[in-house]
RNA sequence: CGGGGCGUAGCGCAGCCUGGUAGCGCACCUGCCUUGGGCGCAGGGGGUCGUAGGUUCAAAUCCUAUCGCCCCGACCA
């Protein structure tokens, strides 16, 4: 824009001083960069992929759970987003959707009270209440619902990559988890469960595309879809220690679950034999309240035991009163309980229940509660009062068990469940361990930690009924588009790739997610024809199509070896002595495979190492 | 939200217990030197000690409050 008054010729001049600038180097010259490598981490950052980031200039902290994104992660993340964006343009359609909503779409799809304080809630100047998204079924569905008539209009994908808030409880791990992230998400609309299915595949197939490309090893794990209804759902997890995912899976087949959905296969327990008349039988446990206590105690296994977990669910009812439901829980001895599939089951959140709510509800001592002398549910209905009691299956079939006598220092034995008590529920409750054998080829089951790079599940019906999505099906008739939702942590690529790939001098990265591919380090720029030779094969690489980065710093060479170790890019150049000999040398970061090529050579050297042709 | 820890220069830290001149390494600037793994020498710049209040002749240091950040737990498409 001209300044007022101010002669056209001025522009020109402008102008040209800018493009000469800009023409004068295209190509991408470390001294001119703004790559703020650290010779130390923060002292705060734990996990690799948090401090090489940081060290390596390609992110710096704002606040918690909030990041600057630099040059270089900032190019990584531009090619991360071209490959989602590329394989993602195969099966739907892009959209760019606001992360800012009003309150009313979150209200009608009942998401506003459930999200609690993970929404980041604000009022605008006229006290309406928004909220920034944290994914985008509202707004989503809300122009389904305005636009989708007919069935002839479906199935559609839609899909869109942007920033997303959470306000975590506790953001952690540098870019694990953070409150603000970019990520793609996509929502499919169909007419039936069956193209649902189409759906969901073609996302399936996408997203190992995606993660291909990205040059990650993951693996596809079956996961939980939460207490929010939706029947199917895959996790694609990348195995690492700086994960906080659980997942459980077979060497032997293609098992894989998540820990809140995995299953194993138990040994056959042997049951005690009835004692006296075989009903049950009171023993005096004097002092013996843990599990281990009283087996130990009474010579037993604790496999033999019950352990009995008194829990409350806390609700608040549409009427916005208070409600307490006791649920009792009752596991083998030496088994874990799995607090995802306790929600799962019961549909809600629990906590422990304090020892004053136990003796009051139960008239038991906390320690010694026991099955017997309850009126239990009768089924999972949750509006009645009685406490539920769900038995794990692990326990179905099972017969003269010991537990807890609802009185002090006694405990039951004799007790058959079915029998002596009739459980609300049987269902499965138990966390899988390590070593235990696997629901489809028995053998051992590995647990590891991952971390989720991407989630797909069948949502179903949940928001296109809740907020009013409707279509005319071929009869004439009104019908619900059925959806799915797919989610793909942007971040979380490059971390998973940095945490697969790093070692005590920095990380490397695929060649299809780096900032640079190639980085060629002049080792004393002062020496004209080691200057020129690099810069020489820079412009070549780059006219062949290779992203490349020289390094023409005024520094010694270690410097510079110690920074294209430190950030990411998976092949360095190191142009130096032997130019002499028309020769440079070509260094793998990952192997540290080092090899001379002749300076004529190198462009065909590449092409042939990433299988590419000019 | 429960438990713990830390806020002193851009980064990493010491000083605090026992109140009295704000320090070290790296980074940064200048000059010389050096050029195949964070080179050397000399000189230099930079800090409201997180913030607010209090105690004291005097506070980085003691007290109170508050904010921020990190870790463990709870939670988590």
């Amino acid at each position: 824009m001209l300044p007022p008054g101010a002669r056209a010729s001025h522009a020109i001049i402008y102008n040209s001083q800018f493009h000469s600038h800009r023409n004068h180097s295209p190509m991408h010259r470390w001294s001119e960069l703004f790559i703020p490598t650290l010779r130390e981490a923060p002292a705060d950052a734990e996990v690799a992929s948090h401090k090489f980031l940081v060290r390596a200039g390609y992110i710096r902290q704002l606040a918690a759970g909030i990041y600057s994104y630099l040059f270089l992660g900032n190019r990584s993340f531009n090619k991360i987003m071209a490959i989602v964006r590329q394989e993602m343009d195969r099966i739907g359609q892009e959209f760019f959707l606001p992360a800012l909503h009003p309150r009313e779409i979150w209200e009608a799809s009942g998401r506003w009270a459930l999200m609690g304080d993970n929404l980041f809630r604000l009022k605008d100047r006229k006290g309406a209440d928004m909220c920034l998204g944290m994914t985008e079924e509202e707004v989503m569905t809300e122009i389904a619902r305005k636009e989708l008539r007919s069935y002839k209009q479906l199935p559609q994908i839609w899909y869109q990559i942007a920033t997303k808030f959470r306000d975590e409880p506790r953001p952690r791990s540098g870019l694990l988890r953070v409150r603000q992230f970019m990520m793609k998400d996509a929502y499919s609309f169909d007419i039936d469960a069956a193209g649902l299915d189409v759906s969901y595949k073609k996302h399936y197939e996408t997203y190992c595309r995606i993660f291909d490309r990205c040059g990650l090893k993951y693996m596809v794990v079956e996961a939980d879809s939460g207490a929010m209804g939706g029947k199917e759902s895959h996790e694609f997890m990348v195995r690492t220690p700086a994960g906080e995912d659980q997942i459980v899976s077979c060497d032997g087949c293609n098992y894989a679950a998540n820990m809140e959905k995995a299953t194993s296969k138990l040994e056959a327990v042997a049951d005690l034999a009835a004692e006296g008349d075989g009903t049950p039988l009171l023993v005096h446990t004097p002092g013996q309240k843990t599990i281990e206590d009283v087996a130990k105690f009474l010579g037993v296994s604790p496999k033999n035991k019950i352990k009995t977990l008194a829990l409350m669910a806390d609700e608040t009812d549409a009427a916005g009163k208070k409600k307490s439901r006791a649920i009792v829980v009752l596991m083998r001895g030496d088994h874990q309980l799995n607090e995802a599939k306790l929600n799962a089951t019961v549909a809600v959140a629990t906590r422990p229940m304090e020892e004053t709510e136990i003796e009051r509800l139960f008239n038991s001592p906390a320690g010694y509660l026991g099955p017997l002398g309850i009126e239990w549910a009768k089924d999972l209905k949750r509006d009645v009062d009685q406490p539920m009691l769900l038995v794990d299956k692990a326990l179905e079939g099972r017969a003269n068990l010991i537990g807890g006598a609802n009185k002090k220092d006694y405990h039951l034995k004799n007790l058959t469940p079915g029998k002596n008590f009739q459980p609300t529920a049987y269902a499965d409750l138990r966390s899988v361990t390590a070593g235990e054998a696997c629901p489809n080829c028995g053998k051992a089951l590995r647990i590891d930690t991952a971390v989720e790079v991407g989630h797909i599940f069948k949502l179903g019906y949940r928001y296109s009924e809740s907020m009013g999505a409707r279509v005319l099906d071929k009869n004439g008739k009104e019908v619900t588009p059925i959806m799915g939702c797919y989610g793909i942590g942007i971040e979380r690529i490059l971390t998973a790739a940095v945490e697969q790939s790093n070692d005590e001098n920095g990380f490397w990265l695929p060649p299809a997610i780096a900032p640079f591919e190639i980085v060629v380090s002049a080792t004393n720029v002062k020496d004209e024809k080691v200057k020129s030779a690099a810069e020489d094969i820079a412009k070549q690489l780059e006219t062949a199509g290779f992203d490349v980065i020289l390094d023409d710093r005024d520094e010694r060479p270690g410097v510079k070896f110690k920074d294209a170790d430190l950030v990411g890019i998976p092949f360095r150049i190191t142009v130096g002595k032997k130019v002499t000999e028309d020769t440079v040398e070509v260094v793998l970061r990952s192997t540290r495979e080092m090899r001379d090529v002749r300076i004529t050579a190198v462009v065909e050297y590449f092409q042939e190492l990433l299988g590419r042709t000019s």
